[in-house]
Order: structure tokens, then sequence, then C-alpha cells
DNA sequence: ACACGGATACTA
DNA sequence: AGTATCCGTGTC
């Protein structure tokens, strides 16, 4: 049986834990892939992060554990998937690109697209391929045998950095991280 | 290039 | 009530 990361690590920096979470498997149900992307929003110092001008986000913050689930509908349209880094710092870390490894039939299915690199490549498409939705939104991925992060690092590579992905402030952070090369990462912008 | 689409938080 | 904004994707 698998061993899934514990609260615990989901305790350091966002962006420790944005690094930190590349290359370890997210499993949910009967799928799973491989995180290969990620992005670091800080409650303190980052205006990009929704605890600063929603309401809600911050009652989040306060009222869940490290390691829940933070899911939400961005443009009407798509779901995200963001974890809860709760330590001495606070914040959430996206994951916007996973390399799917298994319940690739289920994925093609929710998908509608046959192409690996289509399924998951990006924060929305990891949402439908996983049937995740605001169902789950303040789920725990710690302590469960059905989902969560697996301890083993399963792909090692170059980690590189750069500005976050669609938002309006907090720009100069180089808070996205991706696995370099990889050829299921979200499209650039 | 542009349409799609709803929750959230603001003004009044 | 009305308005602005928002961590995107698929198709035009």
């Amino acid at each position: 049986m698998k061993r899934f990361l514990e609260r615990e690590f989901f305790e350091e920096h966002p962006v420790d834990c944005a690094r930190a979470l590349l290359g370890r498997e997210l499993v949910w149900g009967k799928c799973s892939g491989i995180i290969v992307e990620t992005e670091a929003y800080a409650v303190e110092g980052d205006p990009a992060c929704h605890t600063f001008n929603r309401k809600g986000a911050r009652d989040f913050v306060a009222s869940h554990s490290a390691g829940d689930v933070y899911i939400y509908l961005n443009y009407g349209v798509y779901w995200l998937l963001n974890v809860l880094i709760k330590g001495n710092d606070e914040g959430f870390v996206l994951i916007r690109a996973i390399e799917p490894t298994y319940g690739l039939a289920l994925m093609r299915q929710r998908r509608k697209r046959e192409k690996v690199e289509e399924l998951c490549s990006g924060p929305g498409k990891i949402c439908m391929a996983l049937d995740l939705d605001g169902r789950y939104h303040g789920a725990s991925l710690c302590g469960l045998k059905s989902r969560g992060i697996g301890m083993e690092l399963v792909r090692r590579g170059e980690i590189h950095s750069g500005p976050r992905v669609g938002i309006s402030r907090g720009k100069e952070l180089a808070w996205r991280f991706y696995l370099a090369g990889s050829p299921f990462l979200s499209p650039r912008k």
C-alpha cells in the first residue's frame, strides 16, 4: 500500500512545499499522476493570494488544517485544485499540471481527449480528469487510503521557476515551479 | 484572436 | 441591483 505524505509536510513555507511536491504522485480515487508543475501563494505579502481580497479564503485558512484541499471555480467555468499550507507561514499550492499514470481510460472519458499530453496539462484539466469540483472543497489529503500524495519521489529533474500564470497582482514573484522538459506542462503564456 | 460563464466582493 | 474581477480552455 502506498504511503502518503502526512500533515507535517504541508507545514513548511508555501514556496518550499510547491517545490517539494514536484515529482511526487497525486492519487485521487482510481486516477493518479505525477506532479510536474505548481505555483505557490502566500497569505503574507502576496497580493495574488485569495486571502488578499476574499473573506471566504481567510475563513478557510482559519477553519481548516494543513493538507486540506481548497477547490474553487474560476472564470465560472473551471475548477482549480489547491492545497492548504499552514505552519509558521500560511498559503496555498496550486497544482497546475500532472503526468497521468493510472486511470487513463477514465481520464480520457472525462476529458473527451485521447492524447495523454492533453489530459492533465493545466489546472482546469486536472479537475476535469480527476472529477474534482466543489464537493471536495475542504477535504483532506492526509490520513486516507483513497487519495493523497505519495511520499516517494518518482520523478527527478531540474526544477525551473518563473512568474505565475494568469494573475494581475504579484507578477514580480517567480513562484511557478516545474520539471524542466516535461511534455505534460500547461501551455506557456 | 475570442467566447464561454458563475461565484465573490465591492458600490449604492 | 449593478459592476469588476478572477490561479483557464477550446475553438474560432
